[in-house]
Formats: C-alpha cells, structure tokens, sequence
DNA sequence: AATGAATGAGTTTTCATTCAT
DNA sequence: CATGAATGAAAACTCATTCAT
C-alpha cells in the first residue's frame, strides 16, 4: 500500500471521492469532506477539478472506459482467436461455431469472463456503488450503468445471448432471453459488488467464501440458460419473436 | 384518480416527498421543491411533519409495515390454513408436508405469492427506489431494506428456503442456497422494481409485456431450484454447512 | 424622510444596492456588504432576489421604464395635445408647425422638458452612475444606457431632431446632428448628473448653483442648434445625406 | 504589427490588462484571464508586478504622464513660442496677446490641439475607459480622471479659458464658464473616446467618418464660445462672479 | 390550518497571491 | 525568467428550519 502522504494530490481527491460518495452518496457528501479525507485544502480540489461534478464524472467515465477496455478485450482474446483458428464463423445474424467442442470452449471461457468481470466489478464495487447510485437518480449519470454492460439491446455486442442463441441453430432472440440476462445475469452481479461489504458483515461469511457462493449459484442460472432454455425459448419464442 | 386540489395537503406532501426522493434521493431533494410539487407552503410541511427526515421516516415505516403485513398475510392464509387442514406441521427446524400434493399446493402458493410481492414492489416502486438509495449509503435506513424481506438469516420467517428444504428431507440449510436466494430472487425483483420504468422506456416494451417477461424468466429460477439443486446442495452443501 | 427601521427590508435592500454599486461598482460591492447597510441578512436579499445581477437587473429596468415613461408624458402632453390644437401636423417624414409661434412654443415645451429631464437624472443620478458604470463594461446592459433617450438613430421617437428640422424645412437628418446630439446632449446632461456630487466638491458650488449653471451652458447649445446649424447642415448636409 | 508571441510578457500582460479592464472594468478582471490573454502563467504577472492593483496604476500613470507631456508640450510649443517672438504676454491673472491676428494665431492653435487630443484620446481610448470606470467609482483613481485635463480650476494650465478670456478684456473667470467647459468641452471629448467603438457600431459610420462628423460638432461649440459669450458671460457672468 | 418573512449555519466556488523548484 | 502546485480568505449562494401572525 502506497504512503498516503506521497500519494499525489490529485489520486487522493480522486480516492477520497470514491469514498465519500459511495459512502454517502454524491449528494450527501460535502467538498469539505473530500479535502479533510484527502488531506488538501477546498481550493486544491477546485485547481484540479472545475466542480464537484466534474470530479462524479471523471470516477464514472474512467470506470465506463476500463470496463469497455475489458470487454473489447474478451472479445479479442476470444472471438478473434477462434475466428483465427478456424473454429468460428461471424454470420450476419449470428455467431457460427464448427462444432460442439467449440461451443464448450466459448462456454468455458465465458465462464471465464464472467469470473474475470466478478473480480473486476468487487475490485470496483465502491465506483459501482456510486453509479448505482446515480442510476436510481434522474442525473445525467441516469443509464451509464445500463451502458456499462449493455445487454439490453440484441446488437452484435451482446454475445453471451449470440453464445445462447448458438446453442440452438433455430433460435432468435425474444424480449424475454433479454429480460432473463439483465435482471438475472447482471443486476445480481452488480448487487453482489454493491451488497459484498455489507452482506459479508451481516453472514459473517470472509471474502472468498461469499465470492465462491455467489459463482456456484451463478453456475445454475448458466445451466438453467441450457437445460431450460426450453422454457424461456420454445414456450413463448415464437410469440415473443413477433411481438416487437 | 383523486383531484389534486382536492387531496388533503399531508398527503399531497408525502406524494411529492414518494416522487422527488425517488427521482432525486433524499440528499438531492429540497423541502422547497417538495413545498412546490405539492402546492403547499415549505411552512405547511413544517406544520405536518418535523424536518424533512420525518417525511422520509413516514415514508420507509408506512412501506415496511405494509410488507410485514403481507408476508403475515401469506403466512396465514397459507401456512395457517395447511396446518389447520392437517397437511401441514411446523416441526423446530423445518416445515413438514403430508405428502407430495401438499408440497405442490405450497410451491403453487409460493408462486402465486411471489407475483402478488412482484405487484406489490411495482406498485411501490417509488419507495422502494428510495429504500434502495438509502441502502447503498449508510444512512440510518442503512439496511432496512434487507428487512423488507429478510431471507438472509436462516429464521422461521424465511419461508422459501424452508418450503425447498422440504422438498429434499435430507436438506438442511447452506450458505450457497443463502446467497443463491438474495442474489438472485430478491435482488432481481427489486431491481425489476426499481429499473421498471427504465427498462420500458429503454426496451419499448409495455408494462404488461415486461411483466410477463419478467415472471417467465423467475420460473426458470424456481424450476432450478428445484432441477438444479443438487449443484447447490449435493456437491457443496455438506462443506458449506461446516464452514462458518 | 421615513425611519429606517420601518421601511420595507426589499426597499432597504433596493436602496442599500444604490447606494453601494454607484460607489463601488457593481464588481466591486459584496452582497454581504449590502446586507450590511440595509441592515438584513444576507440570505434575506436571497429570499427576495435570485442573485446579485438580479438586484442590478431590478434597478436597470426600473430606471428605464420611469425613463420610457417621463418620454411618453412629454409626447403626449406636447405632441398630442398641439395636434390637438391644430398647431402640429405628423407628416409621414417629420412634423408641421403650423406657424414660427407653434415652433417657439415647442421649443420653449422643450426647453421645460430639458430641466424636467435635468432633475430626473439629478434625483436618480445614482442609478444613472450604475447604468454608465455597465454601460462602459461589455455587460448585459452594455446599452442601456443608449437607449435611455435613444436620439442614436433618427426614427419617429426622436422629436428634438424633428424639431430642428422643422425649422428648416430644406432640412433633413443627417448623421452630424446624431452625433452632435448624442455627445453635446445626452452625454454632458449624464455626466452632469453622475459628477454631480464630485463637481460640487471640487467647485465649492452649491446643488442650486451648479444645476442653474449647467443650464445655462445648456443655453448656448440650444441656441448652438438653431443659429449654427448652417455649420452642422448647410456645409455638410447634403454630401452626409447620401454618406450612409 | 508586432507579432505577439514575440512581444515581451510584460508588454503583453499590461496589453491584456488594457483590454480586459476596458472591457470588464477592474474588479470584473481575473488575473487568471489576464494570464490567459497574455499568454503568461499567473506566476509570471506576479513576477513583473506586485498586485494587480499595480498593474492598474502602471496603466494610470502612465496614461497620465503621456497626457501631462502633451500639455507641456502644446503650451512650449505655442505659449513659449509667442511669448519669444513677443505677440504673447503672460500677466499675472491672465494671457495677453498683442493683437488680432495673434489671437487668431492662438485660437488656431487651439484648435489644432483639441484636434491632436482626440487623435489622443481616441489613440488610448481603452484606458480612458479604465480611467472612466474608476473615476466613477470612488476608488483611489477616483478623481485621476479630472485631473487629465483639469480645467475646473481657475489656474494657470486652464489654457482655452484664458484664451476666452483674452478675446474679451473685460472678461473674467465664472464658474458658468468652468462649468461650461468641463461639461461641453471635456466630458463630450472623453465620451466620445470611450463610446466611439460603440457609436460605429451602432450608427455604422466608418471611424473617419464618425472623427470628422464629432470635430464638425465641436466647431458649434467653439464658435458658441466666441459669438455666444455673451449669453454666458453678459449676462451671469457679473452675478455669478460674485456668488461663491 | 396556514403562511410570508426571516435566518444561522452551512455549501460550493472563487481568487489574489505565494512558494518551491 | 518561468511555472505548476498550493492556499487563506472570502465570495456568492443554499437550505432546513423557525416565527409572528
């Protein structure tokens, strides 16, 4: 752990904020707080940021870029190498995979992304818990956290729901397979990052204890997108196909 | 609907504190814009209530007391009932069913409650925005809404956990099903609730459409549950129960 | 002169603004100044203006409309009522004096307007100050000033061009008497007005004194405009006629 | 035109400081945007000055100084210079020419002058409009502006008073005649410099054409001074000589 | 039940100025 | 010469709350 006193100035604000506004959110924490904490006076605060705005906006911003960093990254390590080795076919409205290992290989490693994603949003969790914050208030900061993994839309980044819909040739997706991912796929990943402090305090469970739980429970709604698939797809895909 | 002029001015308060603390947060909002959206003077809401934490108190009580109510309601209607009728005993650590039919009849129940609680969190999604604001900071309303419905402690309140131990007699509580349970049953209804009016503007769908989607994407949770339990219970129970 | 303790605190703050932007500027006066003097608190001046501009917005545009107004009364009590008379014609392009008696009664209107005008500037001459202090800043009320007794351009309102000219019937605008009248009218009778104060603790001059002394200069400009005109118009009319 | 990146910082910070001061007024200045339009770090300014109210009077004075030299100059060049051929006698209460052609000879020179301080004038019209603002604000610039050109005091520098004086012999000294000449001599020069961007634009003159229509104005005064003397000096001049 | 006026104690933000390098 | 970083003091403005009526 780096020496606070030799931290740069600004890294403290930045740090202090993260602190403060997750603690008492943006609103409830006062410029006076941030300085007392980072251990600067108001003025600096205003040398290095033109308003306390401006200092929600950096936090937020380098978040949505980190993760749009991380993602970008997945699909290079994963997409394109598969592509590479032949194992992969982009089609226009889907993705292509040669054969059964390769779809197990893309499962896996998605697994993969998933744990690399819950790693990153715990070692974020307190950015995160601010732009939760945020999104729960008409700010400006309203959507970013539907941008920061943006399944809600079925466009050609959305490839867990490809990954799905590969699995079976005569699938497209439904309104529902997009409802399913964001409120149980993302927002319990998003909450396990918010509540992870707090949860840990309340059960008394450690750290790794909590995260292994929480990926074995993960696991089941991964098989229920295989095994009961069926429910979500065959039952009322045809219907919801047509609806929009 | 009732005529706004015409709608006692404490009410017209408490309404306009619902949509302001839930579009803005407590923090954000201003006893002068409650004064205004509720047509009242900022006098008037001193008159009624004591300070603008009051009006947030009310707020939160008047939710909880609701919800307790209505899990008192289930509880009766349905435990009380079965256990009247004979088909159902409450042994210390565990509910007991007569048989198979009995099972079935408490999961049909269970299920008709969860769309009953899904209506309820919509229809007071508002407040429930401000309970999840409030949750994310450590305000004094801190973890009330873990309160709202606590299925993070092993007690006799917690009924879903109970009914799935039933359905296996070898079962007996773990972590995992813990944390399986609040991740991805409760944190999913309330970010339905919460993100409710996003996800329609996002999405186009209709509220109808986005509430069937979401109750068809819940079964595929309660059939894993079910199916899927033996990931959660038969592989990791047994170490889960010994450690913590 | 009423107590100061009783008058209204939005008049003392009104009048505390005065005081202060016409001594100080208005950059240079401190809202908590003007708190001080008007003997209230600061956020007192908040409850009834939004902001510090708002103060000098309120007293701008309370000048300009007494000023509009005093305008008004002299067209309506002259114009009008010489029309009235069938001593004045509006012609589309000037007006018509029935008779040289018609003109020096005008004139002699005029020269009473010019002393009624001298006193109104003398009783508001602190705002007049304020006025000339942004009117010299690229502020918001950067002309205001000009509009004042707006004889910049040669429209309809401009009587005391239409006055000369009249005496003159070969005669027509020409820019020499805009300029003329801009800075050997307008300006001396506001700078009369803003050095007022200054000029007689210099000079030793009474208010009384000083006021009957600038009048009689002002004396020699009238004069200036009716036996010297062939300066201004004769030599130079015709080619600045067709100049713009 | 010199290029400005080759300028020196201090030239172009007083530069800077010229500008925005004529266009903000001091108090409405940041240093930080004379640091800016300079092209200079804020350190630096403090480096060549010691305040910014330094800055202020560096402009001041040296305005000042300029202005004093050109006086010194017209009265070597035209006074001295009578004085020596003898067509010029300097009594101890007034000028005295030897005859009509000198006072023609004195008159035109005069003339000449007003000429060379409107070029001047117009030359440093932005720091006239400094002067202007702080001499209407009671500052410690406050009366710098009259001393520019004092001529409301009855002492030897009082150049064209004395000229009047000697084309009458009778004449002497009235406070009309002061009063006359500061607000239809002097304030009407200085107006027209600090306004004269303003006036073009709104009147769409050319700059020459707005010059030469202003000196064509000022003639009307200068021969009112002469023909119409008697109006100020006839007929007051006796009273008022006698009243203060 | 209702309110216009008033305020103390903050809040964010600004700004002339300094200092170490 | 030159500057990036830093700051004390004070500026404008806010806001929950109170009070007299």
């Amino acid at each position: 752990m780096v020496n606070i006193e030799q931290q740069q100035a600004k890294e403290r604000i930045l740090n202090a904020s993260i602190q403060l506004f997750s603690q008492k959110g943006y609103d409830g924490t006062r410029v006076s707080e941030i300085a007392e904490v980072a251990k600067v006076t108001k003025a600096l605060i205003y040398y290095y940021f033109k308003s306390k705005e401006e200092i929600l906006d950096h936090l937020v911003h380098s978040l949505l870029e980190n993760a749009a960093a991380m993602t970008m990254d997945f699909i290079h390590t994963n997409i394109v190498q598969m592509i590479k080795d032949g194992r992969l076919d982009i089609l226009p409205d889907r993705l292509h995979f040669m054969d059964k290992a390769a779809i197990e290989c893309f499962l896996e490693n998605a697994q993969v992304y998933f744990e690399q994603v819950l790693d990153y949003v715990l070692e974020y969790r307190q950015i995160i818990r601010i732009l939760m914050l945020e999104s729960l208030k008409d700010s400006k900061h309203h959507n970013e956290l539907f941008q920061l993994m943006d399944f809600t839309r079925s466009d050609e980044g959305n490839l867990i729901l490809k990954t799905i819909s590969a699995v079976d040739q005569e699938f497209s997706y439904s309104h529902d397979l997009l409802v399913f991912n964001f409120f149980y796929t993302i927002c319990p990943l998003l909450n396990f990052a918010v509540y992870y402090d707090e949860y840990q305090a309340l059960s008394g469970l450690s750290g790794n204890q909590l995260r292994t739980a929480f990926l074995r429970s993960s696991q089941i709604i991964f098989r229920s997108l295989i095994t009961g698939q069926d429910i979500l797809l065959k039952n009322h895909g045809v219907k919801l196909k047509n609806q929009v």
